[in-house]
DNA sequence: ATCTAAATTTCGCGC
DNA sequence: GCGCGAAGTTTAGAT
């Protein structure tokens, strides 16, 4: 069978969304449903959602997403990889499930106001500036963002605590760990860079101590108290977008 | 004018298609299009897509979303409350901005497949069982599930470190902080626990020591290794779905 | 498959 | 608005 794609029904009847949905299932296509639907989930957690308009997306790599009118994130999904098939209950159904971790989204529709199918092609990659891997990349190129003299030795650098965004030494010699934040950061950031610097020490039982550096935009009043209690150092630093 | 939702255009002309998603912009309805498009964004970083088919969907509260055909995650995103309008380039450009933080979403079209519009009202809350804070409620209402003859006196105390989720007393009266987590912990959850200890030792300044009890279906082997190190306890809980 | 941490995280709650 | 932490977080990278 040859597929031209696209193909909607707006109002359609019991029978063809279920052609509709069908078809987009068995051929991993895109699909939108619009319409009136109440929601379950069950997997690592639980869910009920009564009836109300929502879109439901269905891609071809498996994945289900369920739009109400607000809010960026679906009220409920599925993630990639799972399988769909139709329910023989209600107008239209739609069952997803995956094992690892077992979870099951069942979609029943009071209503379908419009059905469509895509065969999508996407081959372009995302370029995104800005992130933490840019600033650890324009650091390396001038070690002197951290400090005068500072010297960067490795990146990812493996201690007991996990890897170190730059492992480096300073210019009296001193073992240097520089943690990165795309943004203003509050204690988390502080409570892991202290542990870098905790399993450094550790490991290096040295009779020089190890610095902290944390390099972010800037930090909130509790983190800096944090900084101040467990000796660690603030370098201010604007991610480049 | 009285609006007839949904309407839909498979194959629209330009114009067609501009004249739909204006409708949907200046009514705040329920807006979808698949087509060709292209994608930049800048704002708290920055990034560039070339050319792909893609479903773009504009929400009534101001969300805009620009999916692939893989991923559960849209790949280009403005979140609720942006502000959207046309430009006059390419056959349908749409370009979406937000103040605090100053951010752009510009999605330019090469072809449209598909543009629909919906009226969609959901007055339905989701109800969700299996968070933490169910896990929280079972605790206050069996507090041995903690431990024989602990004693729960609050949640959410504030500490100078931040709230801690259950507050309590051992049987011997020793000061008890409890964690909850829903799932399996890494290394972050220990260190988060430990700020609070820190935390209320410095408020209670107290001869006897505070406890630090994780409960969690699980720990990973380094966040063993740190509960060790920090003097710490785990007490198994899975949550309920 | 598990671990670890980033993310334009988003979201909700409190101040 | 900011601060803080949860989330069915998801995603990417490494082991």
């Amino acid at each position: 069978m040859t597929l031209q794609a696209p193909q909607t029904a707006t109002e359609p009847d019991p029978q063809r969304s279920r052609e509709l949905v069908e078809l987009g299932i068995d051929h991993s296509l895109f699909v939108t449903v619009f319409g009136r639907c109440r929601v379950e989930y069950d997997g690592r957690a639980a869910s009920t959602l009564a009836a109300g308009d929502r879109l439901v997306m269905l891609k071809p790599d498996g994945t289900v997403l369920v739009h109400t009118d607000e809010g960026q994130q679906p009220i409920n999904w599925q993630p990639p990889g799972c399988t769909q098939e139709l329910t023989d209950t209600s107008i239209l159904g739609i069952r997803s499930n995956r094992d690892t971790p077992p979870e099951e989204l069942l979609v029943e529709f009071d209503s379908v106001d419009h059905v469509a199918v895509f065969d999508a092609t996407d081959e372009s990659e995302l370029t995104l500036q800005g992130t933490e891997s840019d600033m650890r990349d324009r650091i390396l190129d001038d070690p002197a963002l951290v400090e005068p003299g500072f010297e960067p030795r490795a990146t990812e650098r493996e201690t007991a605590a996990g890897a170190v965004d730059i492992y480096g030494v300073d210019e009296d010699g001193n073992a240097v760990v520089v943690e990165l934040k795309r943004r203003r950061v509050g204690p988390d950031a502080i409570s892991q860079l202290r542990r870098y610097v905790d399993a450094l020490e550790r490991e290096l039982h040295a009779e020089l101590s190890v610095r902290g550096i944390l390099v972010a935009p800037s930090v909130t009043e509790r983190a800096s108290d944090l900084l101040t209690q467990h000796n660690l150092e603030f370098v201010p630093l604007e991610p480049e977008s």
